[in-house]
Order: C-alpha cells, then structure tokens, then sequence
DNA sequence: TCTGGGGTCCTAGGACCC
DNA sequence: TCTGGGGTCCTAGGACCC
C-alpha cells in the first residue's frame, strides 16, 4: 500500500511572521536578516514583493539594499520565529501525529490514515492551510505525493500559498520536464557540471548512462541522482532524532588576527554549544575548532576525546590544544566557530530510556506471564513479538528464561 | 558589494590491523 | 626483505539545504 506524505512549506517565512507581527508591513518589501548594525549579514528572508527586486536568501543585506532602496530592513528574531513554528506544529499535529519537522518552516505529513477525515486528500490540504493562515496569519504552500522528495517539489513548483498533489504512480511524468536544479543535492555546482555534458532537465539526467553520470559526482552520487530523477524517495516520517552536531561560530566584523583576541570568542562559543548539549541530554566526542580566514579559505582542527563528555572544562581544554594548531597560519581570520560532533546520550538520560524501556518490558512479560500461568509455558514465544534480535531484546529474554526456570 | 549561522551527508587519504 | 588487499577509524574538506 502506498502512502501519502503532504509537505509543507511556510511562504518566506521569517517575512511572514513580521508581517504577522506588524500588519502594517503587509504588501511591501520586507527583507529580514543579520543585525542592523553588522554591515556584514545578510538576507535570510525575503517577501514576494522584495523578490520582484531580485532580493534573494544569502544575498548580502548591502546588495539587497542597492537592489531595493525602499526596502523594509528588519533584523532577525529567531526566538519569536521558533515560537510560531512550535505553534504551526501543533496545528498540524491536529492532523497527524505523524510529523517530521524537516526545519522551522517546513515539516512532512504522514497522513495517509487521516485523509477519510476529510472529504479527500485536497480538502485536507485546505484545512491546513486556512488553519494556518487563520490562526498565524501567514500562508503556506502544501505538496502532496506517495513520498516526501516528490512531496516538496511539488511544493517548491507551486509557491506561494499554493496547492499540487502529485498521484501515486505519476512521479516520473511528473519531474521529467522539470529541470535537474529540483532535485536534492543538485546545487549551483552539480547544476554546473551536468549542463556542461547537456544535462538539463530530469528526463535528460534519466537518459544519460549511469557511468557518465558516476564519473561527473561519483557512483553513490550518480545512484542517488537516478533514483530522485525516478521519484523514488522516502515515505518514512522521523518524528525524533538525534541531533549529529552542534556548533557555534560568528563572523568579526572586520578582519582580526590577535589569537588573544579569538581566545575568550571561542571559549564563549564553546560553552554556549555544552550549555546547548547538555540542555539535549547528550554527550560528545569530538571537538572541532573552525577557522575562516579572509581569503574565504576555511580550515577546521579537529580531536576525539578518550571519552564522551558535556562539561566545560574537558571541551575547553580540548580546545586549548585546537587554538595552538590553528594559529600557526598568520592570516586575517574572518569567523571562527566550534562544533561539537560524534553525540551520544549521556548516562543520566540512558538510564531515563532504560528504566522507560525496562517498564514496557515489566508490563509485556507480565502479560505473558499470565497468558502462560492460565496455557502453559508454550503457549506465549517471544521470538515474533522481538522483532529485531538487539542486544537489549537477548539480554531481556535471557533474563526472563532464567527467571522462568527456577 | 564580497560572501551569516545552523545543520546534513559524502569523499578521500593515511594509519593501523589482519 | 618485500608485498597484496580488505576493513575500519580518524581527520579534513566540500557540496548542499534552510
């Protein structure tokens, strides 16, 4: 059976929530981004109407502003923004409880159970968004298909406060016309290198041998290519994960060389990151310092610690040794950042998911216990009920057999 | 007019072990 | 004394995404 995986996309965003904020700002180019005072930030969002400027996201906020001199400039506000989408999800999780939050403005729905609540899937996909727009006052942009890659192009082709349901089996016909740049992991350079072999579109990319296309990016990249060009993606819906990284960084505002300067910035960072950590309940084993010099080059030291940790001291230790690689380089440095990676779940959070796991076990062996006391100890195999053969499941019925042979 | 900050995933070379 | 691969870990770099 396949499924359906709605994607959905708020319509500049961060835009949108000041305009939410401000009514005011309504039908004017709005371009939100950095600090008012950093000449070096720039554009992380713009309005439809700065957009007809050719405002763009990334774009340096000295650009945007030659671009669109009557343009509305507006710093950024990550926390309210965050606020609204943690609001946005609960809207949508009057849906399904089937979310993936692909970013703060962008999730994916599972909800191939929840369509006969509605007339049909596109009466669904109003409901979610006139919800949205009545409770935020922000439109957004709905994507409907049997998986979540399909999902989002079909959104991405029909913003703003738009609609597009690709039906199952149509994928194909669906992207062969689009050109390749819709598909995932084909940026600027990948664009590049296929159109200078005449590889435009998605059908283009389906008619070129494989061979061809593993020796412009690879043979895993050349896989992956092929199968997003045939629509095949997936439809499973993550609701949690483990984050893989955390970092911080910032970028001077000019150009700095004094390592004594850098010193207390990095160690700064490096607490905000282990106070970020440890908030998660996790541990690391890595500790990366980054360094951007002027020149744009980036460099990155990185060590692995003998054992997982989330306090200060062994991470800025850690980065004390870092800092003596990376100053050898007497260049202007323009950012430096530092990165936390290889994370795990620290002991106190492990014993939370075990005592959780061991109490979900107490109460299905409990259970079975009584369907053997009334049967006979045959009647109840827990092999099926295992699924996959873990080290905690072994360790479990190993236990249980011991206790039960006494 | 030089190019933010938060992430993910992949590649590739060298070390090391068998 | 020279030498083949395979597997895995560590590290650095880069493409890409929002």
């Amino acid at each position: 059976m396949s499924r359906r995986i709605l994607h959905i996309d708020m319509d500049a965003f961060f835009a949108s929530v000041e305009t939410a904020l401000n009514p005011v700002l309504r039908g004017k180019p709005i371009i939100v981004g950095g600090n008012a005072d950093d000449a070096r930030s720039v554009v992380s969002s713009a309005s439809y109407e700065a957009r007809r400027y050719g405002v763009r996201s990334a774009m340096p906020i000295a650009q945007a502003r030659r671009l669109c001199p009557e343009g509305i400039f507006i710093p950024c506000s990550h926390g309210i923004y965050g606020e609204v989408s943690r609001r946005i999800e609960a809207i949508l999780e009057t849906v399904t409880p089937f979310i993936q939050m692909a970013s703060i403005d962008e999730a994916n729905l599972d909800i191939t159970g929840s369509i006969h609540l509605f007339k049909n899937e596109g009466a669904l996909a109003v409901h979610v968004k006139k919800s949205i727009e009545e409770q935020e006052h922000i439109t957004a942009t709905v994507g409907i298909a049997s998986n979540k890659m399909v999902a989002k192009i079909a959104a991405n082709t029909c913003k703003p406060d738009g609609y597009l349901s690709i039906d199952t089996g149509m994928e194909r016909a669906f992207l062969a016309p689009l050109s390749v740049e819709v598909l995932p992991g084909v940026g600027p350079n990948t664009r590049e290198s296929l159109e200078s072999r005449g590889i435009m579109t998605v059908r283009q990319v389906l008619e070129t041998p494989e061979p061809l296309l593993a020796g412009l990016m690879g043979s895993h990249g050349a896989r992956c290519l092929l199968d997003a060009a045939m629509g095949m993606g997936s439809d499973t819906i993550e609701t949690r994960q483990m984050p893989k990284s955390i970092s911080r960084e910032t970028t001077f505002s000019k150009d700095e060389m004094d390592w004594a300067k850098f010193e207390p910035v990095l160690f700064r960072l490096a607490e905000q990151c282990a106070y970020a950590l440890r908030s998660e309940g996790l541990e690391t084993s890595r500790v990366t310092l980054k360094v951007r010099y002027s020149d744009f080059q980036t460099k990155t030291f990185a060590t692995s610690l003998p054992e997982p940790t989330a306090l200060d001291s062994t991470l800025l230790r850690a980065l004390r040794e870092l800092i003596s690689k990376g100053r050898g380089r007497r260049a202007r440095v323009r950012l430096i950042g530092v990165n936390l990676s290889v994370l795990s779940y620290n002991q106190h959070q492990m014993e939370l998911f075990n005592r959780e796991r061991e109490e979900k076990w107490e109460r299905t062996m409990r259970s079975v216990d009584a369907v053997r006391d009334k049967l006979g100890f045959g009647s109840v195999g827990l092999g099926s009920a295992l699924g996959k053969n873990t080290k905690d499941n072994r360790s479990s019925r190993q236990k249980k057999n011991r206790d039960s042979s006494k």
